[in-house]
RNA sequence: GCGGGCGUAGCUCAAUUGGAUAGAGCACCUGACUACGGAUCAGGAGGUUGGGGGUUCGAGUCCUCCCGCCCGUACCA
């Protein structure tokens, strides 16, 4: 309203000068709340007036007058500046929210089914926080693609085959009297995995003979696993198990969920016949021994599907998955939260699927972000720096349960268990997915400073508030003009909520929820700042109505905001 | 070699997609009504946005050439 109030005002002043511009897009926010609560920039109109933009600024803002939403309008340099009436535009994103037309402003024009592919865990591996990223974004995605109204289906693709599992259960076979511990299991199958990633190299160091001997013998066991020989079968099928219940239990605690499962070992027989169906299609073409995607007219090197062997890869799995996507699942959009070193592989994939006749595959998306880094460096497996998840559980949540012991409160598990969550969570999210994120566990629930904490806190003040205004307040009624609201602080906070579903959308743009984190962030910034320079309690009944009713759609904003987020409010902490 | 990503304060990150004096957090220094919750707020100090050139009213952002780090580059996933 406010905004397209400033558009008509402009238009009708500018007259024909404005055909060639976009309004709407030139209008933005200045730098500061003091300047005002929208600004036209005047320099596209220095080459039709033949004037300098402050010129024009002045001139324009002469010629037009505050009325209804605009309660002033000046120039200020090169730029015209917009005032809005505050108690309007509160009254706004009220009744918005009270409606549901704010929270509906965040939907598409154009819903559509769409798949998003993440997670993507390996059984027989550790489970550790790299993962977490990946998991972080693509719940993150999804929440919000479905808050924008399309209709997302949420997959995992388990890899819970091949070689890397034989791998593991080999190593089982040969150390049989191991226990393994009561929790973290998924870690303990990885050290086995990785001892025999080492049995391997230590071979292989030996000699030529000593190597292929060893990967002989995990070939069996892979083998073994192919054609349902007893003892291996139980072996993988328990061991798979206990993973599969360890991912179950991580996501649960997250708060993720899965519309469907994918696993990499039933793809075996669609992959061979996404293979065949290919060659007899000319789609592929034998190369070296092996079969080959030729992706020469996209400018990309060939892709392998079938190995000289006759075995399927990585790229056989993903095109048998991807033709289910489209075919049983009949998405319009696939997404895969997969990262950035797979780039090139997805560039083949999506290449590969329009050459199959796939002209979705043009909509598809490959949202690529960077590694989870540890302040010492990279995280190695090997060396065991990597953190596996139900450790860094244990510790984020001890590290909040101290803060609170310490900040004298009774520790609250629910709350505890939400705080060290959103520490987590907004640690992974408020990085940008083409920057590594650095995980560093004491800054990431430090009480003090950037961290999910910092949010939640924001709306448990926000609770407290409320639970001492009572009852008694009518939130719905309207704030006399003269209540002597719109202080800067007051101003600044409003104008950040009102700008909630171009947010939503931009994430959706980017595929990147980086945006949506820091802008709450920013909106528990301008909170703070209103919550110390704004008494709502103390204030005369005019404002204190004012005040509430803008404490009111802080909390739903931020609320709705960070659900988006995944992350679950607290009343208080 | 080729392709992609990144480079912003001592450290960790932003910057509304080309706009006003490049902003936050941590760490450091100084303040805040006996408090609607101090897990907070205000202020100070800290910058040649890796470097050079270019495009234009205007560049951290776009083009170009260097430098540095990371990833990828058909029989691993």
């Amino acid at each position: 309203m406010f905004k397209t109030a400033c558009i008509a005002a402009l238009r009708e002043v500018l007259g024909d000068d404005a055909a060639d511009l976009d309004l709407g897009a030139l209008l933005s926010p200045p730098p500061k709340v003091e300047m005002g609560d929208l600004a036209f920039p005047c320099f596209p109109l220095a080459k039709i007036r033949r004037a300098a933009p402050p010129k024009i600024a002045a001139e324009l803002a002469a010629a037009m007058s505050a009325g209804g939403p605009i309660a002033e309008v000046k120039a200020l340099g090169p730029y015209v500046n917009f005032f809005a009436d505050p108690a309007a535009m509160l009254a706004g994103l009220h009744d918005g929210l009270a409606d549901g037309s704010f929270v509906g402003a965040c939907r598409s024009e154009a819903p559509k089914r769409v798949m998003i592919e993440f997670s993507q865990p390996n059984t027989h591996k550790v489970f550790h926080v790299g993962h977490l990223r990946n998991v972080s974004v693509g719940d993150a995605l999804v929440r919000v693609l479905r808050a924008r109204g399309h209709d997302v289906v949420a997959a995992n693709y388990y890899g819970d085959f091949g070689i890397d599992v034989a791998k593991c259960l080999w190593w089982l076979g040969r150390h049989a009297q191991e226990e393994p511990p009561a929790e973290g299991r998924t870690a303990w199958l990885g050290d086995a995995y990785t001892a025999a990633t080492l049995a391997v190299e230590e071979a292989e160091a030996k000699g030529k003979e000593a190597g292929d001997a060893v990967k002989a013998s995990i070939r069996e066991v892979l083998t073994g696993m192919e054609e349902g020989e007893p003892e291996i079968t139980a072996r993988y099928r328990e061991t798979r198990q206990w993973c599969l219940d360890e991912f179950a239990d991580i996501y649960g605690w997250l708060g993720v969920t899965f519309d469907t499962d994918f696993f990499e070992s039933e793809l075996e027989a669609a992959g061979n016949k996404v293979v065949d169906d290919g060659l007899a299609e000319g789609v592929f073409v034998e190369s070296q021994g092996a079969i080959i995607s030729d992706l020469e007219s996209d400018s990309l090197p060939v892709a392998l599907v079938r190995k000289s062997d006759g075995s399927s890869l990585y790229m056989t799995w993903d095109l048998a998955l991807a033709r289910r996507k489209f075919d049983e699942f009949n998405v319009e959009q696939s997404i895969y939260v997969v990262g950035s070193e797979q780039t090139l592989h997805f560039k083949q994939l999506f290449a590969t699927l329009g050459k199959m006749g796939y002209e979705r595959a043009k909509d598809c998306r490959h949202v690529s972000y960077e590694l989870v880094m540890l302040p010492e460096g990279k995280m190695s497996s090997r060396k065991g720096t990597a953190i596996p998840f139900h450790q860094l559980r244990t510790r984020v949540l001890d590290a909040i349960r101290a803060k609170m012991a310490e900040a004298g409160s009774a520790i609250d598990e629910a709350a505890a268990n939400k705080i060290a969550i959103a520490c987590l969570k907004y640690g992974m999210l408020h990085v940008g997915n083409t920057r590594s994120v650095i995980f560093d566990i004491e800054d990431w629930t430090n009480p003090e400073g950037d961290t999910g904490a910092y949010l939640l806190y924001s709306l448990a003040r926000i609770a407290g508030i409320q639970r001492k205004a009572g009852e008694g307040v009518d939130l719905g009624a309207d704030v006399p003009a003269d209540s002597g609201f719109g202080v800067e602080a007051e101003r600044g906070l409003l104008n950040h909520l009102t700008a909630f579903p171009q947010i939503v959308k931009r994430v959706e743009d980017t595929c990147d929820p980086s945006v949506l984190a820091n802008y709450v962030y920013e909106g528990a910034k301008r909170f703070s700042r209103f919550y110390s320079e704004c008494p709502v309690l103390k204030a005369e009944p005019a404002l204190k109505l004012a005040r509430l009713k803008l404490a009111a759609c802080t909390q739903r904003v931020f609320t709705e905001a960070l659900s988006l987020l995944g992350i679950d409010a607290v009343e208080s902490m």
